[in-house]
DNA sequence: AAATTGTGTTCAAAATAATGAACATGAGTT
DNA sequence: AACTCATGTTCATTATTTTGAACACAATTT
């Protein structure tokens, strides 16, 4: 509950309230990009206000940068001007062309007897949910997953060791080289059977609407 | 206009927030994902709190999506975890199904000299083609390739040796237990260097309008 | 069992985003 | 010029997000 004190009140926005903590980068500017939009479309704030459902005062700070969005704000601009909101957001972003993950910025999940570890590699969210992993596995080492949901796929590529994969009521037993493809839409799990440590890849598919 | 009454005062945001207009379709619920991704980093609320620079309370309640995040804290959240904004937001929007082509062969293409093997685990597409594989390649062991158009992203781990990624103008060097990501818009070359055999993995995504 | 620690949730207060009405400006008209 | 009309900006108020502290609960430790 405070000022709004001087003219310039609204202010400050811009400059301020990122300021604390991330020097490098700063969270997309949309302003501008809504307006080009919106021109784009020919449309007066008061139009957009309209189909948006969003205030045309708040239009008008946001194109300005002069005001925080909200989730649901974008997202109702976004609508009105028919673009998808993701779109919205990257457009001044750089796209790096490299992305590299150090050894320490691997997410690493174990099991709770640390037997089997599971780094992530990689994910991509956008189609549909894709993950792939690389995991290791001393002898017993177990890993247990609740179904992904229908139609969702695992695939399991063993460079080494022995591993057991249970899905529903069937299994199967890999040997080193093999790849294993299966249904995750019940819970499953996979053992390294030993003696030597199991070591592999998994590509992971959720929810996608297809079956084999 | 309206009310926030009831002492449950921070309640009631999935429910009524959005129910304005778009009957439809709603903004996207992200606080499944950032739930998931902050489990994945095996992070508390209390460090994704420090981490991010936004308080655990409002973490806790978006990711329950009883709150309806700013742009600059989801952007907050976004870098806390690594997570390409967008991704993060886009994360439930879509679902376009996958045909499902089965490879269950494991194709082998080599180089021509035979110091670089690349083993095709498998492949999804329709709208835009994955495939993954795992390569070992000897030292000098070089894997040459043509664009795969605009917006394919390569996503290469490696598990041992050392590999020189060059992807336009531009390179990079993996050492053991790293991932790049790069995008493959442009012709791109991998070239193990030794001298210990370098041994890895790889998914493609073609063809996608993916960005970071 | 009591105390401690770790983790997520709720509470009251403060900051700020969103709204509708009033205001400012400029381009045409009369 | 004075009058409209169209468009964007600012103002006062209201609605919500965000915060930090307190709380609840479970799991460990003493």
């Amino acid at each position: 509950m405070q000022q709004k004190k001087d003219a310039s009140s609204s202010s400050s926005f811009a400059r301020d309230a990122f300021a604390g903590q991330n020097t490098s980068d700063r969270p997309p500017l949309v302003g501008k990009e809504i307006q080009r939009l919106r021109q784009e479309h020919q449309l007066t704030l008061d139009e957009l206000a309209s189909k948006s459902g969003v205030s045309k005062s708040i239009l008008s700070q946001i194109e300005r940068d002069h005001s925080n969005p909200t989730l649901s704000t974008i997202w109702r601009i976004s609508q009105a001007l028919k673009q998808p909101l993701v779109d919205m957001l990257s457009s001044g972003e750089e796209k790096p062309r490299f992305e590299h993950l150090k050894v320490n910025q691997t997410p690493v999940v174990s099991s709770t007897d640390g037997k089997f570890v599971l780094k992530i590699l990689g994910t991509l969210g956008t189609v549909s949910t894709l993950q792939w992993y690389e995991f290791k596995a001393e002898e017993g080492g177990i890993l247990e997953s609740e179904s992904h949901g229908a139609g969702s796929l695992e695939n399991v590529t063993l460079v080494s060791g022995k591993l057991l994969v249970i899905s529903g009521t069937e299994s199967r037993e890999l040997i080193s080289g093999e790849t294993l493809r299966f249904l995750t839409d019940s819970p499953h799990r996979l053992e390294s059977l030993g003696p030597e440590p199991a070591h592999g890849f998994m590509v992971n598919l959720l929810n996608s609407n297809e079956s084999f």
